[in-house]
RNA sequence: GCGAUCGUAGCUCAGUUGGUUAGAGCGCCGGUUUGUGGUACCGGAGGUCGCGGGUUCGAACCCCGUCGAUCGCCCCA
């Protein structure tokens, strides 16, 4: 690399090869589901008004206080690109009066921005899949949403990953239990961790689920969010649990899962692979595949009418790496390979190839390649994994002039499969010789 | 923001206690090969050893700094 040539950007990705191939099956697959529940699909500007994100999410969240790329534009309004998906897309559900189609199913995904130190799984622009259910305060959207979460996983055929659900109950559920939180850990806060000291101040819930021994012996006693549900609460998340039950969906009660951000209530959810697990170990420290919850004082902090609504998303990339290595193939459609066998058939060759793709109903592919031809252009071919090789031949009789190889599979059908394909071609192309 | 490890060819990596002209495989380019299916054969190009400084007769190798990568902490998807 010449040293003239600029680098990318710490913490940005170029995804390529087998990698790239995982991440568009993800949100294929995505796209899939989320038709199959009648989500409608929105696109979101990448950036937005700094305080859009300010209020939405907290202040003292790190998101907020650390994390943010945040800019003047040169009429000096500060401007952040978009860290997460939901507070731009509550700002349209507000500034579009989109309260006429509540409840709203809506769905997207694109590229975020954080400003963390990279490591595996986690990047400084990364890319989310992302679903919301806007205007609607009943369980029942909260249990669609968490069923189309675990049937978009199920669907890339992800193992090893369970549905992890708390409560945080309403507003004054939360402060209540955040209260007592503060005056439990408050008495023995010189015995914490340097880490849970400042979460007191800060965020309080987070030493819930601190890795660190000094504060583990303190959480198994720390007050719970039980003891404070109210009695809708309550009810509410029974009727959540009920619902998942009924439809199927597998989760476990996690007491201290607590979600970062402010807005989150009742509802918080993530998906977490299972201790030991394959997927656990390919995803490195991080152990959030999606989360989201419920967020039902978010549009006020912007300055809309009070709002039910959930959401979640998940990081596409932690999806990718458990969809498979390179030996997995997320496409299964044959590839012809169309070779000229000399200089002369060049022209001939991709004639054919222009012919084979214009008939093509997606059931095959037409590899094609720029320079060279027979055998050198084969072996290129093979090495790309095409399933076939179509070789057009510089031959005096129109009869011979094609001749086909199967190079993947062997058998005789994928055989008949790929001169069914070739049946296809007009005359003078419909002669050809070949093996099998 | 903190810590650990690592930067040699386009890629993956060798490179001895510091010692002549820094190597291999893959890829790339050219030639031969008319093709049985990720193993044909011959030849070739390609590197200021991340960058800057220092030690030394001599540095890819030792020291300092810097940039970057990877992994972990924090936090999150």
């Amino acid at each position: 690399m010449s040293k003239n040539t600029p680098q990318a950007i710490r913490g940005t990705q170029d995804i390529f090869g087998a990698d790239a191939e995982a991440f568009a099956f993800v949100v294929e697959t995505f796209e899939r589901v989320r038709k199959l529940y009648r989500f409608r699909r929105v696109e979101m500007p990448v950036f937005e008004k700094t305080e859009v994100f300010s209020r939405a999410i907290g202040e003292t969240t790190d998101v907020v206080s650390k994390e943010m790329y945040s800019f003047e534009d040169r009429g000096g309004e500060s401007l952040t690109l978009r860290p997460e998906f939901t507070a731009g897309i509550a700002r349209a559900f507000l500034t579009n009066g989109w309260q006429q189609h509540a409840p709203l199913k809506v769905a997207t995904h694109g590229p975020l921005f954080r400003y963390e130190r990279p490591q595996k799984g986690r990047y400084r622009q990364f890319h989310q899949i992302d679903a919301e259910i806007i205007g609607a305060a009943e369980p029942q959207a909260d249990v669609e949403l968490l069923a189309m979460a675990d049937q978009v996983i199920r669907e890339l055929g992800i193992q090893g990953v369970t549905l992890h659900l708390n409560t945080l109950g309403d507003g004054e559920t939360r402060s209540a239990w955040r209260a007592a939180l503060i005056d439990y850990f408050g008495v023995v806060k010189g015995e914490l961790s340097e880490d849970s000291q400042e979460r007191l101040e800060k965020n309080p819930l987070r030493i819930l689920d601190s890795k660190d021994p000094r504060d583990r012996k303190f959480v198994a006693d720390a007050p719970k969010i039980d003891t404070f549900l109210s009695d809708e609460a309550q009810a509410f998340f029974e009727a959540v649990t009920n619902g998942l039950d009924a439809a199927g969906v597998k989760w476990v009660r996690a007491e201290s899962l607590v979600r970062g951000l402010d807005y989150y209530r009742h509802t918080a959810f993530e998906f977490i692979p299972d201790e030991g697990s394959e997927a656990a170990s390919k995803l490195g420290s991080q152990s959030t595949i999606l989360g989201g919850g419920r967020y039902d004082g978010l549009m006020e902090s912007l300055g809309g009418a009070p709002t039910p609504a959930v959401g979640w998303a998940a990081g596409i990339e932690r999806l990718a790496m458990l969809v498979g290595g390179p030996e997995v193939s997320f496409d299964p459609t044959p590839v012809l390979a169309v070779i000229p066998d000399s200089p002369s058939m060049r022209a001939e060759a991709d004639r054919i190839a222009a012919h084979l793709r214009s008939l093509s109903s997606g059931d095959y592919y037409i590899w094609s390649a720029f320079k060279q031809h027979g055998r050198k252009l084969a072996d290129k071919a093979k090495n790309d994994g095409v399933d076939a090789i179509l070789f057009v031949r510089d031959v005096p009789d129109v009869d011979d002039r094609l001749h086909l190889t199967n190079v993947s599979a062997p058998s005789e059908e994928a055989m008949r499969e790929m001169f069914y394909v070739l049946a296809r071609l007009p005359a003078p192309y419909r002669a050809l010789s070949g093996e099998n």
